[in-house]
DNA sequence: CGCATATTTCCATGAACATGAAAATATCAT
DNA sequence: ATGATATTTTCATGTTCATGGAAATATGCG
């Protein structure tokens, strides 16, 4: 990860739409969902969808395959995990004043991996 | 935190100058910069410096607050946690297929939080 | 093959954004 | 008050972005 292709991801994320289609993929985990369930789920045309899944998948947010004439997309957890490391990269310069709080309560909230008090 | 404040917060983070800045700050503590501090640090001039700010607050990533002439900003670390758990709300519908991965592995990248393997 | 389905690419249009000079505001020092 | 410093607001400019119809591409079926 570096700035330039953080701020890829980050405006790929940077739009309704998109945010829409990414927590949606978020929710669905790793077998994802269909491009044409997705257009249906929020409601745009195919042609507005493609471009938007292009723009995710560009910024390495998320994963597509081919079934058929299906097209799968999931969110792409590696890149996902590279911009969140990269957006808090020497929080705090390693002193946990803010930083130690704030990621073991993500991670608290979300799924129970054992840091929490 | 909901849909539109997550676009707005993204949209802030989606540029290359907006990030530079949001990144010292999380580096630099709750204690923050000087405005023109980091202007300087960026290489932009004082008003371009100022609009984006104020974006970056008004999308609830960073406070600032006057001593004298000097108006300090420093990193939002509750804002920063409402987008991150935001982002991965519901992540593979609570099992933790990649999610709990993804988001130990930030933690135990960043802060010795204790939840590492 | 020929037709239906799923998705992408091409293209044009209007809207939102980044930039920074200049002027305005705020604070302090003398 | 006057002047110096720090920052913001106003305004104009060019650039990038979102949208979706129409045409093109890819796949499967009979």
């Amino acid at each position: 990860m570096n700035q330039d292709k953080a701020v890829m991801a980050l405006a790929a994320l940077a739009q309704d739409t998109r945010l829409s289609v990414f927590r949606l993929l978020i929710k669905a985990g790793p077998d994802g969902m269909i491009a044409g369930a997705l257009a249906d789920a929020v409601a745009v045309p195919p042609s507005t969808m493609s471009h938007h899944l292009a723009k995710l998948e560009q910024a390495g947010l998320v994963l597509s395959w081919r079934t058929s004439r299906l097209i799968h997309y999931a969110a792409d957890y590696a890149g996902v995990q590279a911009l969140l490391t990269f957006l808090m990269a020497d929080c705090c310069q390693g002193d946990p004043r803010a930083c130690a709080d704030l990621l073991s309560a993500i991670v608290c909230d979300r799924v129970g991996v054992g840091a929490c008090s």
